[in-house]
Parts: structure tokens; sequence; C-alpha cells
DNA sequence: ACAACCAATCAAATCTAGTTGGTGGAAGTG
DNA sequence: CACTTCCACCAACTAGATTTGATTGGTTGT
């Protein structure tokens, strides 16, 4: 069986699915994303934006980093963080495996 | 203000995105996705198959169906469950929204 | 070199979510 | 009706994640 061709983003195991699940699932985190997703930021802009402490926040895109749900590069003094959209891509990849035969009626059951 | 139209998804906004990820981001509960994935099942079925104590399924399946993710049916005394793959579309939609505009670069900043 | 600023990290306290074992209701069987 | 099976719910407990405040490291300007 030959593996995927390159172009189509790698199928994401559960394992990998529920990191991105669970770095997603969490009101701050959420909010970040959501700012990110009209493009990159730097961390005082986020910090001021959502109105957090710089620590606060700081734990939390360490996590969504550590997801691979970000990106970051400095520049001088400051930190900007962006989406890394491929993540989000395998995301829906996932999510579109598990709606594609689920309608299956079950046989009586026992 | 006219209710969307049935056919296009509705459009997800932060907090139920947030319902969605939440209950999805949690192993037990990725497990049961994953095998409703191919098909709607009897809770017996499912128990057994994952290896789970009934009262630890039901619990997971309750915050499943909370969410929006399942659906159920009772017939006799078995229930079943199965996906709802709209939950699941409309979760594909919200990140495709994300990936969006995401690129754009900051501007320097402070 | 010093002072000012941005951001990451750490330890302690707090909060949240999951597990466990038991109880009870509903549906079917003899 | 008595008995069994399937499943939902509850309360006490446990484990893990988040918050907070203080500290440290790195960069820039004087």
């Amino acid at each position: 069986m030959p593996v995927a061709p390159s172009l189509a983003p790698q199928a994401l195991d559960p394992h990998q699915a529920r990191a991105l699940l669970k770095a997603l699932a969490e009101p701050i985190r959420l909010q970040v994303i959501e700012a990110l997703g009209d493009g990159e930021r730097c961390v005082c802009e986020l910090t001021e934006q959502l109105g957090l402490a710089q620590s606060k926040l700081s734990f939390h895109l360490r996590v969504l980093k550590e997801a691979g749900l970000l990106a970051d590069r400095q520049s001088g003094r400051w930190v900007y963080y962006r989406l890394r959209p491929e993540a989000i891509e395998q995301l829906r990849g996932w999510l579109a495996g598990l709606a594609a035969h689920c309608t299956t009626p079950a046989e009586p059951c026992c």
C-alpha cells in the first residue's frame, strides 16, 4: 500500500488530534486563537487586547505553541505569535474523516 | 432579524465552538467518537468494545450528547448512540474561518 | 555599565473535571 | 408478580490543569 502523497495534509492520529483539541478547549486559549485568526500579533498587543496578566497569557501561548497550533518569531524585545494553518487543516481533515461513515445505523444489539 | 436559512450549516460562535472542543478533548470521549465514526452503536457494545465501566461510559456519553455531538434513540432496553454530522460540520466551518485570514503579518508593535 | 522594558518561568494555592461504587428506574421475561 | 438486564444519576474522592505573584533572562537605549 503506497504512503500518502505528500501534498495532502498528513492524516492525524487520534493522539495528535486530542492534543490539538485539548489545547483549543479552554476559553482564554480560544480568545487567543480567535484574535490570531485576524493575523499575527505581538504578545503585548494580545495582553492588552484580552486584558490578561502577562504570565497568564504566556502560559497559554506556551500550551498552544507546544500543541503545534502557533508559531512565534522574535524581533528585538518583542515576540510575535501567529496561527499555523497547517494544524487547523489537519484537524479539519480528521473531522471530515469522522463524519464520513457515521450514518450507518446499528444492527439490533446483543 | 431573520433566522438563518436551514441549508447552510450555522456559523458557530466561539462559545459553542468551545463547548464542542471541550467535549472532544478527552481520551475516552475521543475513543467513543472514533467508534461511532464507523456508525451507530448500542451502549452495551461500546462498553465492551472500549472496556469501560458502565457508569463511566454513561458519564461521557452524556457530556458528548449535551454538547450536541451525539444523538441517541431507545429501542426496548437498549439505547443506541450516533454521531451528529451537523456538529462536526459546524466545527469544520469554524476552523475554516480561522485559517482564512491568519497569515496577515503583524505591523511592528508598540 | 545601568536602567527600562518585554516576555518566559517557577512554586504555591486554587479550581475543575474525571473516577468510583452504589442506587434506582424502565423494559423485558417467565 | 418476581426477577433480570440495560442504562442514567448521585456523592465522595482524586488527579490534573490553571491562576497568581515574584523572579529571571534577554534586548534596547542612555
